[in-house]
DNA sequence: ACCTGAACACCGTTCAAGT
DNA sequence: ACCTGAACACCGTTCAAGT
């Protein structure tokens, strides 16, 4: 039974899960599928186009919060981001590739840009909030990782994430739910 | 005349803006400096700690609105750190690096914190707020270099980093600036 | 003190040739 | 259609030995 695309992208999360972008190789990826480096050429074009279709994989598994109103709803959503990135090595790096060359390939992003949309008045409001609320997620993802890499002090990381995330919706939040606004 | 520090890495600086992270690399840098490879680990310790010390050379010269008022002086450093790392291919990514190993390495961000300190209440807040912004900046500008690297569209990125600017200034402006904060 | 030479264990990508 | 075999042009890092 021949290789399919989806066995390499399954494989490409799991060195990444495992062993970090470092050991994510075109290389090593062969050897654990036991075939040749050449033969992956076949499923896929080239290392980058990869590297998207790893993100979009990691974050497949993202849930709404179905009915919430919007608020609410994109707490639960970038908490979700959050932890499916978190535990994954350099896996912000990847999903800020992904999100950068193509923010539409992962079905959470879009989500979260309609649930921003239905509390910004223009195309361009919502396309910043959107933009900041991602780069909020993936940013403080990506220093408590390189951190972690490092051997350095992660502790506090989770209520960092959870006051800028406060901060990043404090623009967009309705003036009616400006009191309950924290812990929904 | 033995090689230096400051030489290596201006050389990797030169490299980094010329053809971006990809060929900034031991082996590439050594030929630059005309010495053999090894010859590199005398002076520096390895490629990250290289890496970090190219991301404070690249921000040395941002800099600071002397006497101004907080707000108008966080827009001008998030600014000039904006330009300083816009022309440089990868920067973002090397300067990201660098902001979550050491944030303190890179005074241009010491500085941003101080300044946000002005308008916070807590040592929390402050940095929430600053990390807030570090992460706006420099994700909207790694969004900017990945789709230029790809060949895409970037035309407006500089009016959306205007206007995620403002969102993520918006909850700690005094309310007594609110009204002209826009443009300053 | 500073560097060379040479090695070690790797990379991504291409492509003729095989089945 | 799918993969092998082999090559090409590279990597980061170490370290004895030289000056």
């Amino acid at each position: 039974m021949p290789l399919t695309h989806d066995e390499v992208i399954d494989a490409a999360v799991g060195l990444l899960r495992a062993h970090g972008l470092a050991d994510l190789t075109m290389r090593r990826l062969a050897r654990e599928l036991q075939v040749q480096p050449g033969a992956l050429y076949w499923h896929v074009d080239n290392k980058q186009t990869l590297l998207i279709r790893v993100a979009e994989r990691m974050l497949a598994d993202v849930t709404t919060a179905t009915g919430a109103e919007p608020v609410a709803g994109i707490r639960h959503l970038a908490r979700g981001i959050r932890e499916a990135v978190l535990p994954v090595p350099d896996g912000s790096a990847v999903v800020a590739l992904g999100y950068a060359l193509d923010p539409d390939s992962v079905p959470a992003f879009v989500r979260l840009r309609r649930l921003v949309g239905r509390l910004t008045d223009t195309p361009a409001d919502t396309a910043a909030a959107t933009d900041l609320i991602a780069h909020h997620v993936l940013g403080s993802v990506s220093d408590e990782q390189d951190r972690r890499a490092a051997g350095l002090d992660v502790h506090g990381a989770g209520a960092v994430f959870e006051r800028g995330l406060d901060l990043a919706l404090a623009p967009i939040i309705p003036a009616t739910a400006r009191r309950s606004a924290h812990g929904n």
